[in-house]
Parts: C-alpha cells; sequence; structure tokens
DNA sequence: GATGAATGAGCTTTCATTCAT
DNA sequence: CATGAATGAAAGCTCATTCAT
C-alpha cells in the first residue's frame, strides 16, 4: 500500500507514453484520441499502458498536470526580471505565446483541458489549483517585486487579459501569425505594472 | 437543388432536437454524447433524428450556429444603450455573465466549442466569423455611439477583457456565484469607452 | 378477395415503381438499392409504394418477371426467321447481346436474378420457369423450322453455347465492345442448327 | 509499412473467419450476411475480426480470391492428362461440377461474386485477372499438349462451354444431381481438342 | 516487464415498413 | 390516392480494458 517511488526507467516509460498522448489529444481531442494510437506512438503495447496508468482518464488528469507545471513554470521566469523592466516582460511573454512560438503544443491543449474541466471534476480539481496557484504567485511577484500594495487586484486583471489575449483574435494561423498586442491592453499593462514608488 | 421552406412543424422538430443535444452536451460535451440519449430526451426514435440532420456532426453545427446567434443578439443589445451610460452597460452585461445568470447553458458550451473548433474545420470557420462579427459589431456601435476615432482597437481590447474574464476565475458555481468584475479593468472599460469630445 | 382487374393509371404506376427499381437494382444490387431512392426515382412517396407491392421482395419479383419476360420475347423472335438463314439469325443476335446493344440494363441484372435464385425460393421458381420456357421455345422452334428431330436435345445445347458466351469473356468495356462470337462456337452453331435435310 | 509476415496462428485464425463467412455468403449472399453472424460461426467476438480484416469487404476479397486459386488450381490438373485421353478428362471434369460433387461451397458463390463484380471494383478486377489467367492457362495446356496451332481461340471456346453448362441447367438440387453434359457439347469438345496430328 | 489476442458493450447510421393525416 | 413522419431493429465498426502467455 505504500508508494513506490518509481525508478528512473519507469518515469522514462511513463513519459514516452505521455508525449504520445499529447500528440494525440493535440491532433484529435481526449475523445476521439484512441489508445491503440497513443500504445502505437510509445512503441508500446496498448495492454502495457495499464501497467503505468490505471485507465484513460488516469493518462488525461496526467497530461494535465503536466501542462499546469509547465504554465507555472512559465509563471515563475517572472521572478528573474527586473522591477524596471517588469511590465515589458510580461507583455513579451504575452506577444510570444500569441505568436506561437515554442509552445504551440501546449496551448492547443488549453481549451481541450478547459472544456474537459466542466464536465470531469479531477480535471476540474486540477484547473481550480492552477488558477489559484498562478494568482497566488503572481501576487507575490508583484508585491515583492514592484512593491504593490493592491497585488491581488493587479494579478486578477492581468490574468483576465492575459487569457483574453490568447482566446480573443480567433485561432487562424494566419491571424495567430501577425498577432500583436492591442495597444490599449498594453498601456493598461504598464499602468499597473509600474513599480510602486 | 432549391432548399425546401420547413413547415412549422417540422422546424419545432428540429428545435426539439437541438434543445435535447444542447443539454446532452452541455452534460457530457460533444463526443460522449450518444445520439441515443438525444433521441430520448427530443422524445424521438434515433433513426428519425436522421430525416432532420443529416449526422451527428451536422447537430453539431446547428448548435454551434445557434449559440454564435445568441452571443451576437447578447451584443446588439448594448445598441440599445445611451451614450453616457455605455460603459456602465457593458459592464452590467459583463457581471450578469460573470454570475451566470440566465446564461448558464450557453456558457457552458463555450469552451466546448472553441476546443471543438481546434480538431473541426466547419465549427472553426464558424468560431472565425463569430469573432469578426462581434469584431464589426462592437467597432459599429462604439464609432456611432461614443464616436472613437479607434473604434477598432477599442473593440479589440474590450474582446479581450470580456473573453478574459469569463475564462480567468475558473469555473466553481459558489466562486461564479460571488464573482464581481475586477476593478483595475472596470475602471480601465470606462476609460476607453467613454464618449469622444 | 377477388382479384381486381388494375386501371391503366394503376399499371402506369407499377411501371413508374419498377422503372425506379431496376435502375436501382443495376446501379447498386439488390439488397444495397434503397427503397427510399426507388421512391425517390419514381416521384411517388415511399410510403406509397406499398400500395402497389406488398414489400421489396414484391418488387424483386416483379422486375424478375420483366426481365423473363423479356427474354422469352427476344427468343420468340426467332419464330420470324427463315429457316434457311435461321442460324445466321441465332448468331446475330448473339452478337449483339455480346456487344450490349440495347440491353445493357437487362444482362447486367442477369447475374444479380441468378445469384438471388440461390438463397430466395420465389426467385428460383422464377428462374427454374424461365429456363425451362427457353428450353420449350427453342425446342419447338428447332423442330418446326428446322426439322430436326433432337430440338431438345440441340436447345440444350445452344442455351450453355449462349449463356456461356455472356459470362466467359469478362465484364470490361472495352472487352465488351469489341467482342464478337467465337468462331468455333459459330461454326458449332451453324452445325447443329442447319436445316434437317 | 512492411508488410507483417503473419504467424502460423494468425493464418489459422483468419482461416476461421474466412470460413465462417463464406458458410454465411453461401447461405445468405454477401450483402444479407451479417458480422455478428459470421462471427458467432468463427467462435470469435465480432470486435476481433477486425483485427484480421479491415472491414467486411475486406472479407469478401479474400473469400474471392480463395475461391478464384481453387478454380485456377482445378484448371491446372488439366496438365497432368495425357495427350489421347485429354477431351476425355476435361469432360469428366465438367460432370463432376455439373453434379456439384466435392465443390457445392464454390459453385455456390459463383454467381454471388460475378453480381459483386458488376458494383464493385475489387472484386471485378479479380474476376478480370481470373478470366485470363484461365484462358492463359488453358491456352497454354492446349498448345503444348495437344500441339494447337489456334489454341487461343480453342481456350475461348472452352471456356463459354464451361461456364454455359455450369449455368444453363439450372440450379435446382434434383436437376443438378442427374445432369450430365450435353452430347452434343461432348462431341464438340471431343473435335476441337484433339491433339494435332 | 511486456505482448497483443480477445472481449463485448457501445457507437453512429441505415433501412424496410407502418400509419395518422 | 398520396404523403412523409415515425419507428426500432439491425447493420458495420470502434474502443477501453483485461488477461494468458
Amino acid at each position: 500500500m505504500t508508494a513506490e517511488p518509481l525508478s528512473a526507467k519507469q518515469i522514462a516509460r511513463r513519459n514516452q507514453v505521455l508525449d504520445a498522448a499529447s500528440e494525440c489529444f493535440v491532433e484529435k481531442g481526449f475523445h476521439r484520441a484512441g489508445m491503440a494510437e497513443i500504445a502505437d506512438r510509445a512503441q508500446m503495447s496498448s495492454g502495457h499502458i495499464y501497467h503505468y496508468f490505471k485507465n484513460k482518464d488516469d493518462i488525461i488528469e496526467a497530461i494535465v498536470d503536466r501542462e499546469i507545471q509547465s504554465s507555472l513554470d512559465r509563471i515563475s521566469e517572472l521572478e528573474n526580471l527586473q522591477a524596471d523592466k517588469f511590465a515589458d516582460g510580461v507583455i513579451a511573454q504575452l506577444e510570444t505565446h500569441l505568436n506561437g512560438v515554442g509552445s504551440i503544443f501546449k496551448s492547443r491543449l488549453n481549451f481541450e483541458i478547459i472544456a474537459e474541466s466542466e464536465r470531469n471534476p479531477a480535471v476540474e480539481k486540477r484547473v481550480q489549483f492552477q488558477r489559484s496557484a498562478i494568482r497566488t504567485k503572481l501576487t507575490n511577484v508583484f508585491a515583492s517585486k514592484l512593491g504593490l500594495t493592491n497585488a491581488d487586484i493587479v494579478a486578477d486583471a492581468c490574468m483576465a487579459v492575459f487569457f483574453g489575449t490568447m482566446m480573443a483574435p480567433g485561432r487562424s494561423a494566419e491571424e495567430q501569425h501577425k498577432a500583436s498586442l492591442n495597444p490599449l491592453l498594453t498601456a493598461f499593462l504598464r499602468g499597473v505594472l509600474a513599480p510602486a514608488s
């Protein structure tokens, strides 16, 4: 009953499955992707997947965990920014995301995860956790770096701008490519993310 | 080859199916909901659904069309606002949406639709259309009502705030209930939506 | 309970259905053709077909009857030939059939009917009837026109050559087109169909 | 992309399916036979059939291939006959076939296959192949065994007699049983199949 | 650890037929 | 006579999951 620690090889094997699943989920969505194809791409028999994961939902949850961790990592990068270049850094990251550089896979699962979270409690729990973790991180960074007293409110506003920017312009490849952050929102972010004194 | 006009009864029957499908899709998502259950709830044999819709995707597309139409209708309500109360009206609508009053069903399909649009070209086309229709409507309203010269940029910013607000706070019923629009974003909207002179 | 005689209009309506069914059966075969499409092509509601035919099998049987009647009519044309040109007439008809002139529809149902006859007793009965009717007709013609004493045996041989010629060369359009009756079989027919004295 | 060689067990399992399908097809025809019954008779779950065959058409094609191979094998037996008993051997085989000895199943699919070939290109290709393979085999045998210079024309004539004999007498069990080859055709075959010098 | 054969319920869809109008 | 709405069983096929090896 004690949780066995996983060996390096086991972890590698698990990740093989998760990488394959990630690809499949991106291409077909959670519920159109089949275990057989995941197994194929993971170079593993379909039966063997069940040594590493209890079932398909278990894989989905692990994928969601990975995505969330990666999003939190990106947030943490903000901690390395200098106070007077803080707003610039946030805006730069937003634009990077907008142009899909380096994070295509991740962002294409974003909506799949949110949609799933509306019917799948295990996923919903994780999404809630992500939201509050991001809020906490941002609040802490804003308070410590910028000395803001209303850091939590600024964090909320930034999250809304961040998510809204991701969603609003539509998803076509061309639009995506030439997208840049809206000037009014840029100004807004510069305003609320200015160091306190 | 000419599209036969549908009789009132046929339209009613079609809507019976769409209403049933909407419920099922909200509860289970597009791909977990089965035709059998849709038929059950529409009080119709499963075979008979195919007199009204070519296949399941056809139903999904019709549902998406309904959702889009309803979102455009809500946007159109803004045209009835007085210029000096414009920002207030927008904010009020946002908060209404935040609290889920009267539109729970609709908004719960929102993410399902966006996720679907990433793998289903027919849905993608519709989502693209919705985006540009909203942008156009907002731009026109802002220009004519408020006399803004940068109405299109304001429209973009508002859409981002609108969508972001919908997404950011998380989806739990309780949070949903007590949610109110972030004060910084409220101020932002009041700023950009002030009449021109 | 008495068999009502059919009015001219009723007969026309029935034939409308049979013509439509014939087309569908040729294109898709008996069991892939659907009642809905037959109704469409007959310009009649699918339900109304059941005023003229008990069910789909009833239509198949009527089609088979028509095909058989048409084949017997063609046989009867032989009765008009002069004795000394008899073999030529038979050979000419065979070549006409080989080249598919005027009888594409019919011949394309030929094998469908034979295949059906192997599992459907009602069709089998009709095919048996056709076989013996053809045999009788040929025997009578051969006896009376040519004065053959072994007319029945000649009839059997001719039927085999006739059917075999239809089947053997394969069904490709091109081959069909340039096909002509095998010279050895031509000679054979001339031999057995020569007037008796 | 390389075709994995099948293990002995896999081949056996595949044949289990083909044997079951053959029975079903003989009894009901290709399009009335259901996958469920094929699975039942193959003592296999219906889902598992799809590990061995892509779909039902794939099974039909495999069945057609088996039938064709078996017909070509029978033709090849002619190569073992002595030149002076050649015609006798051919006639004997024809009569064997006529009486349905040992080949009921095979011949009862014959017409089903030909009918199918008229709407199913994959089957048509195979039937065309069979026709030309038979023609080639017969031509070669006739030329080498009997020294015929018009071997190809003789081959065509024989094929017509062969197929025609199969078809003409009708299919009833009783008739089938007492059928014997028509004396005129017997004489014809003896004539054209006599050794050259 | 690893395979892939095997299951069987479930899926979407088709279709001959019936029946109220 | 004529319609087409309606049924429901059955079709072909997919799929997550199990298990003997």
